[in-house]
DNA sequence: CACCAGGCAAGCC
DNA sequence: GGCTTGCATGGT
């Protein structure tokens, strides 16, 4: 049976593709498939209906609701970054987005790779990392593939990485697993902490600078302070905002909002103001 | 085919 | 401490 419920002001493409995640995927028919906490969903929008294909209640209370933030008011959250005529256009533009909840190893492991790279090619190298050391499963007839475990890619090596196409970041991502693995830092750990502490914590690890840590921190601990400062950030604070110190200056502006405006001009920026 | 991509560590000063 | 450089490689 499918789970329906009503979100008038989640919009699927919008919470897709605005980077957040590498595992979604659009349907000739307008729904999305994607794997998260080791379990395969289809949904779909119909108008203000959100349908949960083949989902129970329980696995919507336990899991999915959760990891689409849908117990937050996202109107109150839209209504306080709108400090100007920027802001009210990129909310125009994305303002069906929400902050998706992901799994603390598999968003370390995915904006790891995601540095100095593209958004197609992060997919496709994250898709080749899941079916070669994932746990594959089956759900409605399909074959499915879980984030592979910290101690699954700790036991790898660099070449074994380079051979998905990781690149220069292949070595980045087994010492990032066996930090995991080995217990050296966890998202419990993490999650207690305050956001400044947590970065300090996290930029420890071989081959997570500012820009990652802030991703891992924004997009699985639910540290919403933060403001992720990558190429598209700084273009479009710099066009709109005069600034040049985006990561600062965002952090400034939006507080504890700064992860929500940073998505809505992120998105923005990039799939609204190409060339 | 150049150029770019949700940056980073290492090596300089 | 801040600034510069090399890095792997697919997408456009």
């Amino acid at each position: 049976m499918d789970f329906i419920i009503d979100a008038a002001d989640f919009s699927l493409p919008d919470t897709f593709d605005c980077g957040q995640c590498f595992r979604w995927a659009a349907r000739p028919d307008g729904s999305y498939t994607g794997v998260a906490s080791g379990r395969a969903l289809t949904v779909k929008k119909e108008g203000s209906s959100l349908i949960l294909k083949g989902c129970s209640e329980k696995d919507f209370r336990g899991i999915w609701e959760d990891y689409f933030d849908l117990k937050r008011d996202y109107s109150a959250i839209r209504k306080s970054v709108c400090i100007n005529p920027v802001m009210r256009e990129a909310v125009a533009f994305g303002g069906g987005i929400k902050l998706l909840r992901q799994e603390f190893f598999e968003t370390l492991i995915s904006f790891i790779i995601s540095q100095q790279s593209n958004i197609p090619r992060i997919k496709g190298t994250v898709s080749r990392l899941c079916a070669r050391y994932g746990r594959a499963f089956e759900s409605f007839g399909n074959q499915y593939f879980a984030f592979p475990d910290p101690e699954t890619l700790a036991s790898q090596k660099v070449a074994d990485f380079e051979e998905l196409g990781a690149g220069y970041r292949a070595k980045y991502i087994l010492s990032a697993a066996r930090a995991v693995a080995d217990g050296e830092i966890s998202a419990s750990e993490l999650e207690k902490l305050p956001t400044a502490e947590a970065r300090k914590r996290l930029l420890t690890l071989f081959g997570v600078g500012d820009k990652v840590c802030d991703c891992v921190l924004l997009f699985s601990l639910g540290k919403h302070d933060l403001f992720p400062a990558d190429v598209w950030i700084r273009r479009v604070m710099q066009e709109r905002f005069l600034t040049e110190t985006a990561k600062a200056s965002g952090e400034d502006l939006f507080g504890g909002y700064s992860g929500f405006a940073q998505q809505y001009l992120f998105y923005w920026r990039r799939n609204a103001l190409r060339p």
